[in-house]
DNA sequence: GGAATGACAAAAATCAATATCTGTCAATCA
DNA sequence: TGATTGACAGATATTGATTTTTGTCATTCC
C-alpha cells in the first residue's frame, strides 16, 4: 500500500520542484505530478499555492535561523558570539547569493510574497540579539540597556550586509570593510 | 525666432514627461515631441536615452542633498546636525514614498538603471556626514576617529530608513521608534 | 466513510503577430 | 555650415487570441 500523504511530503515536492524549474514555472500540477497524486488532492491539505509558498519560505529561513542558534549557545564572551553571530549571518546571505544566484533568486521571490512569514523570522533574529545582548548587559560587557530594543538596532543597523534586497550591493569591493565599520560602531554604542 | 535648444530644455522635457507617464512609457519620441523637435535633434545634444535618464536622475539626486548641505553649514553643536540631517534626509524620502507615490515610484525605477550616478550620490551623503563627524570630533563632542570612515558607516546603520529599497517596510508603525533606537545606539558610538 | 480524482469556471500566463521605439545617417533647411 | 529632419534597420514593447493554472466540488475508489 502506498504511504499516506503528508503535508510534509508536499512540502518536500514542492521545494524540489521549485528548486528545479523556479518560482514562476512552479503550478500546483507540477508539485502534485512530482508527487504522482492529482492537483486535487494537494488542496485536501493546502488552503492555496500561497499557503504552500509560505510554508517552504518558512522552511528555508528555519534553516538560516538554526545554525545561529548554536552560535548563542557557545560558552564565550557575549562579544565574542555578537560577532560571530553576525558574520554567520552576513556570509550566510552571501555565500549563497554568490555561489547559487538561482536559488537565491528564488528564495527572494519567495520572501517577497511571504511578508508575514518573513516578519516572523526578522522578530525571531532580532530575538536571538536580544538574548546575547541580555548575556553582556548581565556579566557588565555591555552598557545597560533594553536588549529588545538593543537587539532590534543591531540588527537594523546591519541591515544591508544581511538584508536580501541590498544583495545587488554586496559585490562592492569594499563590502567587508563598510561591514568593520559599521560593526565597530555599532559595538561601541553597545559598551559605552 | 525659436530659443536655441539646450541640454537643460531637454531635461526639463524628459523630467515633466517622466513624471506625467512614468519612466516604462517615456519615449525619447515623446521627450522630443514635447519640446515640438523630432527624435533625431535629441540625439544630437545627448548620447542615448540612458544619457537622459542618468542627467535626469542626477537632478532629482541633487535636490535631495542640497537642503542638507544647508543642515550642514548651521551654527550649532555637531550632535544638533547630526540629527537633524538624518532626520531630514530620511523624512525627505518617507515623505515623497507616502505623498506622491507614483513619483517616488518613478525615481525608484531611475535610480536601478543609473548604478554609478546614484553611486556618487551616496558618496556626496556619506562625505557630508563625514564634515559633521568631523566638527565635532575637533570640538570634542566625539570621540576621535577617521570621519569618512565613521559618515559611510553611520550612513549604511540608517540604510533601513532612506534606502528606497526599503520603503515597502516604510508603513511599519514602529518606524520611528526603530530609528531612535538606531540613531541612539550610533550616537553612543559615536561619543563613546 | 474518508481520501483521491478529474471536469469545470474564472483568472493568469504564454505566444506570435503587430506596432513602437532607439539610434544612425544621408538629405534638407535656414 | 551647422542644426534639424525623417526614413530606416534592428531591438523592444504591446496586443489579443490561445493555453495553462488555480481552486471547487460532484463523483469515484478502496
Amino acid at each position: 500500500m502506498a504511504e499516506a500523504l503528508t503535508r510534509e511530503a508536499i512540502l518536500a515536492s514542492a521545494e524540489d520542484v521549485l528548486r528545479r524549474y523556479g518560482p514562476a514555472k512552479t503550478s500546483v500540477v507540477d508539485i502534485a505530478r512530482a508527487l504522482g497524486v492529482s492537483h486535487g488532492t494537494v488542496y485536501r491539505h493546502f488552503e492555496s499555492k500561497a499557503a504552500i509558498r509560505d510554508a517552504v519560505t518558512e522552511r528555508w529561513l528555519d534553516r538560516v535561523s538554526a545554525p545561529l542558534e548554536d552560535v548563542i549557545r557557545a560558552p564565550r564572551p557575549a562579544i565574542d558570539r555578537l560577532h560571530e553571530w553576525l558574520v554567520v549571518l552576513t556570509e550566510t546571505k552571501q555565500q549563497m547569493a554568490v555561489t547559487d544566484p538561482e536559488m537565491f533568486e528564488t528564495l527572494l521571490a519567495l520572501t517577497m510574497t511571504s511578508r508575514e512569514v518573513v516578519a516572523a523570522h526578522v522578530d525571531h533574529l532580532a530575538e536571538q540579539l536580544s538574548r546575547i545582548i541580555a548575556d553582556g548587559i548581565a556579566d557588565g560587557e555591555f552598557a545597560p540597556g533594553d536588549p529588545a530594543v538593543l537587539g532590534r538596532a543591531v540588527l537594523q543597523a546591519t541591515a544591508r550586509f544581511h538584508h536580501p534586497l541590498h544583495a545587488a550591493e554586496w559585490d562592492d569591493p569594499g563590502l567587508a570593510a563598510d561591514f568593520d565599520a559599521v560593526y565597530a560602531l555599532v559595538l561601541r554604542g553597545l559598551i559605552a
